[in-house]
DNA sequence: AATTGTTATGTTATCACATAACATAACAAA
DNA sequence: TTTGTTATGTTATGTGATAACATAACAATT
């Protein structure tokens, strides 16, 4: 993907962010915007002290708290998701319909993909149902090689 | 379970991990088989540094790395899972055939269970093949109330 | 038995990730 | 303009994990 395209989808995300926000009546407020703004521009996940450092140079008063409350509402409205097994935050690439989290994330180029798998979900929904176990998240985390680097280097 | 019960639970998967790492040329030493013995004595999930100070009790000059060391033996040997969103260890109910990583954990009693679902595997395997992932390993972890719990106050 | 390479442990310090607690400021409704 | 609520500022601390280097135990070889 071009810089400019990529851009381009920053800063539609960023839009589509501003939409859900005013829609559900909660406040995308500019030091919550600019956090997200760090994780779309950026392609791979995060910690939030990676966060700190960038939104730092646009706000010098930032401190550990000021992230993590960013975190907690993009997390709350579905914009983010956190990687459990990375200690790190990605930007979702469908906020507009929530989802459970489904991740692929390459051991070698770093790369982290969206799965959005609904057999995955659908097969995943039903053991639970079996057990009556009632589910309130759900964290799916894949490690391995992408398609991309197992071509480059077949080992 | 009575204690009876539990107890010689704990004691058998004890016998199972010495016979595991003996056909396998790996040493279950005193300090790991210690570790591993707490998780198994156990039922719910334990944090590194609880797991250190029940440990001081047997050993006074352990430290964060003792454990550590252990656990990252045991999780090798698949003796043990890391539950990722809430940074703790248990002691895995099926050693004798490892496999992939499938929690339900229970926010209100904070019991976890081992689902073990052959479906769901299938599903996620054939997921990943579809898009060329190469997994080395998998973590499925679900929040949420068991049904224990939702029976006791169906909220 | 002595040598040597390897694996395991001891020890200190530090890094990385996250939140508690309390004060102030901005906002929105009455 | 008062009042309640939500958001932010600030300091300190809690919690989880590892780097780096020294020593000891073990196992194979000579
Ligand atoms: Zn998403
Ligand atoms: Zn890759
Ligand atoms: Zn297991
Ligand atoms: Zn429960």
């Amino acid at each position: 993907m071009k810089p400019s395209t990529c851009q381009k989808n920053c800063q539609n995300a960023l839009r589509v962010a501003d939409q859900l926000c005013q829609g559900r009546g909660v406040r995308l407020t500019p030091q919550r915007r600019q956090v997200l703004e760090i994780l779309c521009d950026h392609h791979k996940p995060m910690g939030a002290y990676d966060i700190l450092d960038l939104l730092k140079s646009e706000l010098p008063a930032a401190k550990p708290p000021t992230v993590y409350r960013a975190l907690e509402f993009l997390l709350e409205q579905g914009l983010v998701h956190r990687l459990e097994s990375l200690n790190a935050y990605v930007s979702c690439i469908h906020p507009e319909h929530p989802h459970a989290s489904q991740f692929l994330i390459c051991r070698d180029c770093g790369e982290v993909r969206e799965l959005e798998s609904r057999s995955v979900d659908r097969t995943l929904d039903s053991a639970l149902k079996a057990c009556g176990f009632a589910a309130d998240s759900q964290v799916i985390e894949v490690t391995g090689r992408c398609l991309r680097c197992t071509e480059r280097d077949p080992s």
